[in-house]
DNA sequence: CTTGACCTTAAAGTTACCTTCAAGGATATG
DNA sequence: CATATCCTTGAAGGTAACTTTAAGGTCAAG
């Protein structure tokens, strides 16, 4: 796969593939006829796994280091298990936060759903406002 | 409130809280005894509907376009619902995303649930790279 | 009356990208 | 086979949302 390839298949822009290239986190191959980067289709894996857990709050650091341990097919990845270890309760405390906002964003919209052309008007703009104005349990 | 109480009651820090300040999201008053800034239960709603807004991927400055018109008790909020209208078929998206990957992550660390002392072993380090080694749906 | 924890501001640093640049290779059309 | 359009590279600069630093003012406790 070329850049822009992996970066289609994973939802990204190439830009992001690159950075994540140079940052470490994918290990592309040279092409040896045009020096182009090479992707293979572990590089998409690592690639969902990045999206995964970026979106669960990670910085790349931190998942750089689970890939970098996780993806050796060793049983001691003594490192990955610490930081997943140390990690797990704010990844499901982050989960259940989305669950959360999921609920609470579903019913206030839901309110929308059967305004005429589906389009809010000020007054429930005001209710969504109410409506989320609550702490996020954390 | 002062700066700290309400970042402590809205789960954020209270540099956080002066850069919303400095951005135009929160309009607290000034004590004039001594210069602090001080914080009514409105910021503290605010502060809530930041939150949220920012989990679904809005940016401060959408945000404060939304703050802005909505927390106004007229009807007319048009440019709240311009925004609003636009971003809603975002917003459903991002909502599915969360709730999927919720899902795929519950299942896979379900499997840790049961291990011995909880901690995960190397192998399903490199089961959850699998599990999650799909495509986000985008 | 000083120590320590809080507040203020402005400015610089950090993270995770995104965009732009210049130089050059690849592929399709006329 | 030229020309146009797309792709590649590395390096550099820009941006959003904080975060940290620096230098100082406020305030309650001992």
């Amino acid at each position: 796969m070329k850049v822009s390839e992996l970066a289609q298949a994973g939802g990204v822009t190439a830009e992001t593939v690159r950075h994540y290239t140079r940052e470490g986190l994918l290990h592309p191959q040279r092409d040896p006829q045009n020096g182009y980067q090479r992707y293979d289709n572990e590089s998409l894996s690592r690639l969902c796994f990045i999206q995964c857990f970026r979106m669960l709050g990670f910085s790349l650091g931190e998942i750089k280091g689970l890939l970098g341990e996780a993806m050796q097919e060793n049983i001691s990845c003594s490192k990955s298990q610490d930081i997943l270890a140390n990690q797990l309760p704010q990844v499901r405390s982050r989960i259940k936060e989305f669950q959360a906002l999921s609920e609470r964003m579903d019913q206030a919209l839901e309110a929308w759903r059967d305004t005429p052309g589906g389009v809010p008007t000020g007054h429930l703009v005001s209710q969504l406002v109410d409506d989320l104005s609550q702490p996020v349990i954390v």
